[in-house]
DNA sequence: AAAATGACCAGAAAACCATTTCGGTCATCT
DNA sequence: AGATGACCGAAATGGTTTTCTGGTCATTTT
């Protein structure tokens, strides 16, 4: 079996399930039944690993929400589904969580890095979005990157934020219909 | 004059200049010109002093938002001043934003609880605003708590957030006009 | 020969301990 | 009776030693 991706497995599961910083590559190299010095010859260090699997996991989230989005329906309608998707991903990609956590409690600098290119990213994604959004007519107009900015830092707040003080995750439903009513709903063109 | 007023205000003065960790109990009590052993004839501890500076703080919030609550007006045009009234007091307020940046950098056990203490306070009287927005038909039918914690998080997203990773702040009326074309909006009846 | 490996190294992190600081008390003073 | 600051123990700090771990490379395996 492919190596490289063995390796790259072994250590999405390490760092989802001990951070960053609990990972050792050692850790690694036992997961993936693989010598510690042959990682070397397909990464270049830690941080380069760390980067592959936020990418591909940045990736597969991007595909899916693409596959989610229809032209035929509304801004809105997208908008939703789009949301429940990203929703699902919270559930299966404990990653994400694991890595804001950790950002909040050690303070590693790549992993800060790391999560502030997921934001740039996710929030640049939103805003071309809207900005078709507006283009169409379905969209008030509105300057896209903040609208985008407010849309990520409210998802993260109910994922993330919420069930750090509340013991369980709020209801996929019940976030969906706070966006529906607020912002999607202020969003709408009259 | 009121010793206890004094120390009340020197403490203030620390915590807004040091944080909360910075400030030492002797530091207080020198620049309120008082024995060390004269704070605790007012104050039980430490952190008692902390919740009365605090407590006091959010009073002064609560009056000048109400007394910027017009009954005749709209919602909306309510929320917007009140909005922009919290944002002058970002300003001249610099307590909220040590303690903010305390319990991140810290994690100061009493200081996490008094921000949270905070956080639950404002939203409920969020909350509270929103009810009567509703109950009035000013305000289409939802979760009030839910709206109410959508808008403080939002609030915190561009006052506190930005501007930890864009140099300078966000301009109040940009603020406005981000909740007017979405939150806002999406909140009226019709 | 090409690829894989794990002993090895240097620097980073953790553990440890000596020393200082600081919240809180209380005997003394006003 | 109220205020005070010297004093106490617990907690924080800082410096030192020890352990750990990312990354290398000489040796082994295929």
């Amino acid at each position: 079996m492919d190596r490289r991706q063995e390796i790259l497995e072994a250590a999405t599961k390490s760092f989802s399930l001990f951070g960053y910083k609990g990972t050792t590559m050692e850790q690694v190299a036992k997961i993936a039944n693989v010598g510690k010095g042959t990682i070397y010859t397909f990464f270049s260090n830690k941080e380069e690993i760390l980067k592959e699997v936020v990418l591909s996991l940045i990736k597969e989230m991007k595909v899916a929400m693409d596959s989610t989005i229809d032209a035929n329906k509304s801004f809105t309608e997208n908008g939703h589904s789009v949301l429940m998707k990203m929703l699902e991903f919270r559930e299966r990609h404990v990653l994400f969580a694991k890595l804001i956590e950790e950002e909040k409690e050690l303070r590693t600098p790549a992993v800060k890095q790391m999560l502030q290119d997921i934001e740039d990213e996710g929030i640049s994604y939103i805003a071309s979005r809207i900005d078709i959004g507006i283009s169409k007519g379905e969209v008030h107009d509105c300057n896209a990157p903040l609208v985008a900015y407010l849309l990520f830092k409210s998802y993260l707040a109910f994922v993330v934020d919420w069930q750090q003080i509340h013991d369980e995750p709020m209801g996929e439903e019940q976030i969906l219909d706070i966006f529906k009513q607020t912002i999607f709903r202020g969003l709408q063109k009259q």
